[in-house]
DNA sequence: TCTTGACTTAAAGTTTACTTTAACCATTAT
DNA sequence: ATAATGGTTAAAGTAAACTTTAAGTCAAGA
């Protein structure tokens, strides 16, 4: 089954702008074309999907073009690749530490509202 | 006690630039001036605190200007502020949860690292 | 007195991640 | 046959959140 690129930006929820910009910055290595037109297969969704948490994480697209890279270097870069992903595992756990974090001293506020609020 | 703007800024963790940017754009109220030099006060520290909250619970500056001004309005104004802050402590409920399931789905893809890793 | 360092402003510049525009093909529908 | 639909590109434009620059003020120390 293969997919346009309408199709596909719909599934993800993006436009197909973005899509193509995602190709431009060669973020999407493989994929092919029909005669010049973009075609989408089960595997570009497979790693759709994975910049998809990488993006919404907040790796900066330069970091995911690196693990794009580091991709078509093949199995000696499995290592790297790992470190990486790990990295990124942390990265959120961090970033979910730091809001539960801001939730609690917004919830405070919250509380503290009764009173007065925001400023003094 | 008062402080000058670079000493805030080293306690807040950001640049002096920065601070003078948020008063610029009317996200600081309230700071006095003697000779023309902003001096914080406790006060302005408890609001920088908050607004570092909602900052970086990606609450746009546009947003929190209006926090700043609703607080302005003085006490007719508590309903929509306590709104204002309902909405955001969910939205970081919704934005922890966004993360759980990236944290899941990269975790999976860790895991599958073993045989092959972000395309194919 | 002079110079240094920290402050001030307005305005221009930067970075990221798109988005929009304009001009152009190739199918498909009427 | 022609027009609409959906794809293509390169290049310019946009929005957010700062950052940098340039030119100036002011108080304190050598």
């Amino acid at each position: 089954m293969s997919y346009s690129i309408s199709e596909v930006a719909k599934m993800m929820g993006v436009t197909s702008s973005t899509l193509r910009y995602y190709d431009q910055e060669r973020l999407l290595p493989n994929i092919k074309r029909k005669n010049g037109v973009r075609v989408f297969e089960e595997e570009d969704f497979k790693w759709l999907r994975v910049l998809n948490c990488l993006k919404n994480t907040n790796m900066p697209i330069k970091r995911i073009k690196e693990c794009v890279n580091l991709t078509k270097e093949g199995d000696k870069s499995l290592e790297a690749r790992r470190k990486l992903i790990l990295e990124q595992e942390e990265n959120i756990l961090k970033q979910i530490e730091d809001f539960k974090y801001y939730l609690k001293e917004i919830e405070y506020k919250e509380w503290y509202l009764n009173k007065e609020f925001l400023y003094g």
